[in-house]
DNA sequence: GGTCCCCCTTACAAAAATGTCGGTACCCGG
DNA sequence: CCGGGTACCGACATTTTTGTAAGGGGGACC
């Protein structure tokens, strides 16, 4: 969770509520629509059950997606991007894109091994 | 350091570079031009000397940075962003600007305490 | 009845990140 | 000789993050 409320920059702010191993990836995710909780375990490669389950409850926490229930069974949860976190989403999209372009090249650096 | 050699896509791999509590807080601070190790602990609030030179090396390796040492004495170190660096800061900044914009909604929100 | 799927939960464990403290080498100024 | 400043290293401790294993309640399918 967060861990300060006061913040040197802006983005040390952003990189506080969507920083870790997995929780741009999980709003990735969300870009073209929600999707139930299961679609996103096989979507984001690596993520356990659990963990996922902690990434959702904090982003959610955080305003950045919304968690809708159906009271079904067997039970259907959709998890959506809130507006905050498609803002966030936009915002990241020129990281994304460095990323992409420079894939190969990351891939290629040495590792701590 | 970078522990994959694959990512599954361009976000995944620009967090694992620039990831982490400190590198991209670091980074920043050489939007300007280059700065001494100490005037770089001064600047990053709350860093200590020990985790500064891990993130410096790390983002040295990545190829961010460039470690400049003047033979004198007193010893003096400049660090600067490489092109790579830049380009990276670049893509940093729409993040950085929705931080900026957000950061009083970020600190309001309730901590796990 | 047995087993599957779904969306979790809890207890526990490992790994990674971060922090603390002390020490090094150099020269200078007092 | 003592202490100050610079940039850093190493051993260690703590905190945070991430992971693993197991179970649970409610149908549905065979």
């Amino acid at each position: 969770m967060l861990k300060r409320r006061t913040y040197t920059c802006g983005l040390d702010a952003a990189l506080d509520i969507m920083g870790g191993k997995w929780k741009a990836l999980v709003l990735w995710e969300l870009i073209d629509g929600p999707l139930r909780f299961g679609e996103l375990r096989r979507r984001v490669a690596g993520i356990s059950e659990r963990v996922l389950i902690l990434q959702l409850r904090e982003l959610e926490k955080c305003g950045l997606l919304h968690r809708e229930l159906y009271h079904q069974v067997p039970p259907k949860v959709e998890y959506s991007l809130t507006g905050f976190g498609q803002s966030l989403i936009k915002a990241m999209t020129p990281l994304g894109e460095w990323g992409e372009r420079h894939q190969a090249t990351i891939e290629a650096l040495e590792r701590g091994d």
